[in-house]
DNA sequence: GATCCCAGGGTTTTT
DNA sequence: CCCTGGGATC
């Protein structure tokens, strides 16, 4: 082979540095010390992380075990191991790719010991850290009702976050939180977590810093192993993550973070902003690089969002910009409706609109603030048949079902997980309750052994009643025989057997509930997941750390999902759904963080509207009903925000005087601000009891009920039967029934269609 | 020990 | 509105 074969400037250009911009390419050519680059939303920060990852394995400057890619998300980390091998043309053998927690739990089972943990330490999930802290505090007397144990935890992970184990938490920073004893509680739960050889997800991290900070060595190990850093959305790193960046970059300083201030939106997980902020000054000498250009969205949408994200101070300041002469595509449409159903059927007929247009549902997307919104848009799509899906909704392995199948299998590959065993141990019912179970606690402690073999030596005994001592006895020669099959056979077949023998899956079969044969197909899917993993212990880690299934990919789908988990994601048309005061900007994260958490829902916003490439739809409703009561809710500040060149304003007519312009006077915004239940909200519910009746084409019902109808509206009454909405006048409805005829009805005595029966 | 019923409380976002 | 958890009852 010659020089010049070998020689890549001699090489015609390679296709991973093909159609770059100069910024781009410089991000993508500057391997030697630390960068970082700012990419705002719609910049190619993906094609960049990617690239750079390819132009270093390409001019042979790393190889792959050398490298250490970080990412957020498992999903980001799956597409850049696909798109880095497609540019590569072949896939990447042993670099290390993952999530923050994923990488940490690797170095940790690697260096165990050293934690005081033993290599198959188990990863637990919330339901697991919940149980064993409800554990911790009820030993300790702690009234649940007055210090929920969500509370404790989350003050633990908050520390956890910032890099604190319970030594370095000051008084001054517990507080009083469990009644000035949290910094005490946090120790004996973390004491708790090693005597399980167990961790949670912020230990993945700490342990790591611990490890690190105590054993040079060590570090050293890795800061030689890993000699190019690259990480993805730097900006949502918190303290905690960027220690352990810092760390692991001593070593060759090459460490290129990639991220955008604007949209740092995970303040509440204890992601620091700082991060990005200081990187020039704990990396000295750093080459910064901006990305600016936008290849994404329109002219109008981008006006639309760096108007509103103008707003925020304290940031770098980038000014996204795309080419002068491209088609400026439609504004922003803004609409307000009266409330969450009708914002729902909205969307749902604008969609119907696209679809006759042949527009692709799988480029369109509903982002909403809230988990629970994505239920009305769920109903609607259900009513029309428009397929869709939820993104994040309820998540598979925290299924119920799905975990207590883990739980069996978790104490297969390591005996000693007591916190799975006292969820199984009476799943399917077996007589063994709470005073049983107090026993075998006993014993355990007495003998100092896991639960499962003080559990063994208990039914040796006759200390249990005989229905207790068989049925337990039946569950561990069932786990004995297990696990001796173990090796035997393939791990899914052994799944299927300890679901079957234990009684797991007959339990469900004997349910009638409704959802039982849904949890039946979840433990099937459950099983052949398992197929793609080489080994139960393969498996369970997975599990544990990659949370999310994929689903729906490749099929023509609306996506309804939350902002948050958008992000990194882009659709030719985004609805935006209750940009209401309250929801969006969410009321709690003003209440706790004040500007702060202000700034970072209008990040959220931001983050919204740079999701769309053509087209992005706001919508906010009059009325929206939280915790089954109704509240008159008033559009969103970051509505008003919008720069007007760039919006058009179609609410309907009387809701809050909005007219074909744009917005009048704020009704009683000020006072909003200042207090959810001022003078101002008062006058903006008359204004809206007096607006009510004009709006054309919805009339509002009993308080109770809250329903609102619209001519085309299907419904049913309970004399007339099924017919449609023909003319809405007040509460009185003209409607064409099915078999009765055009009749007049209040609306008072129907209901819609979806609710009959 | 299991089941049923009721009251109360909660929903921001996720690895 | 929905779910959870606690408590009373069988």
């Amino acid at each position: 082979m010659s020089e010049a074969v070998q020689e890549p400037a001699a090489a015609p250009e390679p296709s991973h540095l093909k159609g770059l911009n100069p910024e781009q390419r410089q991000a993508i050519e500057s391997l030697d010390g630390p960068v970082l680059v700012l990419a705002g939303a719609g910049t190619g920060k993906t094609r960049v992380l990617t690239s750079r990852l390819v132009q270093l394995l390409w001019t042979r400057k790393a190889r792959p075990f050398e490298l250490l890619a970080v990412t957020f998300t498992n999903k980001a980390a799956r597409e850049m191991k696909d798109r880095v091998g497609g540019l590569l043309g072949r896939p990447v053998e042993g670099w290390w790719l993952g999530t923050f927690h994923s990488l940490a739990a690797r170095i940790l089972r690697e260096q165990a010991e050293q934690a005081g943990l033993k290599p198959n330490f188990t990863i637990l999930d919330t339901d697991d850290q919940l149980r064993l802290l409800k554990q911790i505090l009820e030993a300790e007397g702690f009234d649940d009702k007055k210090w929920p144990a969500r509370v404790i935890l989350s003050a633990f992970e908050r520390w956890k976050d910032r890099g604190l184990t319970p030594d370095k938490v000051s008084a001054g920073e517990a507080g009083d939180v469990a009644g000035g004893r949290a910094v005490e509680l946090y120790r004996a739960y973390q004491a708790r977590l090693l005597a399980l050889n167990a961790c949670d997800f912020g230990n993945l991290l700490l342990h790591n810093l611990t490890l690190f900070q105590a054993d040079p060595e060590v570090l050293k190990v890795y800061q030689d192993r890993f000699r190019f850093l690259l990480v993805d959305e730097y900006q949502d790193s918190n303290v905690a993550q960027y220690l352990w960046l810092r760390l692991l970059a001593q070593g060759h300083s090459n460490i290129c973070c990639v991220g955008d201030d604007d949209q740092s939106i995970y303040g509440w997980r204890g992601a620091e902003v700082g991060n990005i902020l200081r990187f020039e000054k704990d990396f000295p000498g750093a080459t910064v690089i901006r990305l600016e250009r936008n290849y994404r969205s329109t002219p109008n949408i981008l006006a639309a969002a760096s108007g509103l994200i103008a707003h925020n101070e304290g940031r770098l300041g980038k000014t996204l910009w795309t080419e002068a002469e491209a088609d400026p595509g439609p504004p922003v449409r803004i609409r307000g409706l009266w409330d969450g159903e009708a914002e729902a059927r909205f969307v749902g007929e604008e969609i119907e609109a696209l679809q006759r247009k042949r527009h692709c549902l799988s480029e369109i997307a509903v982002l909403v603030r809230t988990g629970a919104q994505t239920r009305e848009f769920e109903e609607r799509f259900i009513t029309l048949g428009l397929p869709y899906r939820v993104v994040g909704g309820p998540r598979f392995y925290e299924r119920r079902e799905i975990r207590d199948a883990l739980a069996y299998l978790r104490i297969l590959a390591s005996p000693s997980d007591d916190l799975a065993f006292e969820r199984i141990v009476n799943v399917p019912k077996r007589g063994i309750g709470d005073a049983t179970l107090r026993l075998i606690h006993a014993a355990s402690r007495a003998g100092d052994k896991p639960l499962l073999a003080a559990a063994a030596d208990l039914v040796q005994t006759d200390e249990l009643r005989p229905a207790a001592r068989r049925s337990l006895g039946d569950l561990i020669t069932g786990f004995v025989r297990w696990r001796q099959l173990t090796d035997q056979i393939p791990h899914t077949e052994l799944a299927e057997i300890v679901l079957d023998e234990s009684g797991y899956t007959a339990m469900w079969q004997a349910d009638l509930s409704a959802d039982a044969p849904g949890r039946l197909e979840n433990l099937k899917e459950l099983v052949s997941a398992m197929a793609e993993f080489e080994s139960l212990a393969g498996f369970l880690e997975h599990v544990s750390l990659v949370m999310e299934t994929i689903q729906g990919e490749g099929q023509d789908l609306v996506t309804v999902m939350t902002l948050h988990s958008a992000k990194g994601l882009e659709f030719d048309t985004v609805f935006l759904a209750g940009w209401e005061e309250g929801l969006f900007p969410n009321q709690r994260a003003l209440d706790e963080t004040g500007l702060k958490g202000l700034e970072e829902e209008r990040r959220l916003a931001y983050v919204g509207l740079t999701r769309a490439r053509r087209q992005a739809i706001v919508s906010f409703a009059a009325n929206r009903r939280l915790h089954g009561s109704w509240a008159a809710a008033i559009p969103s500040r970051f509505v008003d925000e919008l720069p007007r060149d760039h919006v058009e304003v179609e609410s309907d007519a009387g809701l809050y005087g909005a007219t074909a312009g744009g917005f009048g006077p704020r009704v009683g915004f000020d006072d909003w601000q200042t207090n959810r239940w001022s003078p101002g909200l008062e006058r903006a519910q008359r204004n809206r009891d007096r607006a009510a009746p004009f709006i054309e084409g919805t009339a509002r019902v009993t308080e109770d009920s809250g329903r609102s109808f619209a001519p085309r509206d299907r419904i049913f009454h309970r004399k007339y039967g099924y017919g449609t909405i023909t003319a809405v006048d007040g509460d009185r409805l003209t409607v064409d029934f099915d078999k009765a005829g055009t009749k007049h009805a209040f609306a008072g005595f129907v209901v819609p269609e979806h609710l009959a029966g």
